[in-house]
DNA sequence: CTTGACCCTCACGTAACGTAATTATTTATC
DNA sequence: GATAAATAATTACGTTACGTGAGGGTCAAG
């Protein structure tokens, strides 16, 4: 069996780009080259580069790959301990950002005395009422079940647990907002890790099935309520959020 | 008061290619330009390049960064919060990237059946009183204390115990092999992580001091026995190693 | 007036490809 | 067998945030 680029390309998942690439640096030289002066790779080929792949995948540079693929196992784990103790460096350094990220928006946030009301009053408690009335008239009984169980959990909240899950709820909702300012597309790893940041807060509610949270999607467009709450933040909010959750929903299928 | 690049630079800790490429790309220009071509900074520009540097260390891409220090502090929020969720992205990626790798070092050493005496083998306990004697002759009472509570602690240690403590040197000595062949120096950052590892890891037989520690360094370069369990990973390792101990107990002064 | 420290502007190198542009070859269809 | 579509090749520029010289002016001190 002997694969042209595309074709190997194709079953490793990676581009024609980066096997030529892999050539030119001496990573990965096809098993031979054509008259044609195509190359042309065969299974040895093939499970070279999934090791190169795997290696690759644990942030590996490419010289460092190199070695790797050539060194005995002994060396591999030398190589691999060194290496893992760089990832937990970064690890380390990842904390101090968000720590230094988080006491930035609390200053910030005291700085400017934002209003409190104006970033949060989708959450408004009299509004409730109608966005429920609303779900019981466009999904019946299964609406009041969950309205029901919804009730009985967020009676024990103290302020602080509503604070919580406002914020979260608005940071959730800002990034998304930055991000259709930036151009990303509703399945951008980023957008997606957000939906299912959403998807988790929403289960402090209720239990959260899929089919639910497809009708929510659906709820965020239609319902006036719900849509101008969204395009206060962006006016492609809704569509993109719905999508977004769409796509999280299908995307393991 | 003005300054020209290098005296900018010196203050604000960057590099004059840095101040260069930034006048280039716009994002901090000279206050104003002399006739003889040079750059001038004021203290304002001074500030503006703390501001940068600020979300420089946040990872914030250069661009960002003139989106940031444009913007107002609300965007500032989002754009902190959406960069945020980012950093926990790749936080995550990290944990998973370190948990292939413990598996990975698994199924090596399962692989080749990589005998543990060999790799362990300075942690022998016949050697252990060897050590002992040493130490009391050159360090004298204090060394006998040591040993004691070394004892005392150790002797509740289980087998599970001892074996992850060994592995953990192991790993450390390893990974600091691997930065000699690199060609590191002592006080390169990632050695000086795998020290402080060294260092939490020694302290969990007795209470370690500094003046102890540098004591160790020594040690480990003088007793034969040490320095031949040491040079089995690498030649230059005893002194490479005792600078780096040296290093990581004089940086904070 | 020289010397050294400093300034300037090119301009190439980095890592790992992405993205054309242009040309040649194979494959499929008629 | 001719033509078109797919795929191959090479070449080369773009990307990030500078590092590192090269070659050549400017300024303060001795």
């Amino acid at each position: 069996m002997r694969y042209k680029v595309k074709e190997l390309a194709k079953i490793s998942g990676v581009s024609v780009r980066t096997l030529h690439w892999y050539d030119e640096i001496g990573l990965l030289k096809p098993a031979y080259i054509g008259a044609n002066g195509y190359r042309y790779y065969e299974q040895e080929q093939l499970l070279l580069l999934q090791q190169i792949l795997f290696f690759r995948e644990l942030d590996f540079k490419l010289d460092d790959v190199q070695q790797m693929i050539t060194s005995c196992d002994f060396d591999k784990i030398k190589t691999l301990l060194a290496h893992k103790s760089n990832l937990q460096l970064n690890q380390d350094r990842m904390s101090k950002l968000i720590q230094t990220i988080d006491k930035t928006v609390v200053h910030l946030k005291g700085n400017k005395m934002i209003n409190e009301h104006e970033l949060y009053e989708g959450f408004d408690l009299a509004k409730q009422k109608e966005y429920e009335q609303y779900l019981v008239k466009h999904h019946g009984t299964i609406a009041e079940d969950l309205i029901a169980q919804c009730n009985k959990r967020t009676v024990s909240w103290g302020s602080q647990e509503w604070k919580e899950i406002k914020e979260e709820g608005a940071s959730i909702l800002q990034g998304l907002s930055v991000y259709i300012e930036k151009g990303a597309g509703p399945r951008d790893e980023e957008v997606q890790h957000l939906i299912q940041q959403h998807y988790k807060m929403i289960g402090r509610f209720y239990d959260l099935t899929k089919d639910i949270y497809l009708s929510l999607a659906q709820l965020y467009c239609e319902h006036p309520g719900f849509r101008k709450f969204f395009e206060e933040h962006s006016q492609q909010l809704p569509e993109f959020m719905a999508e977004a959750m769409r796509v999280y929903i299908y995307k393991d299928l």
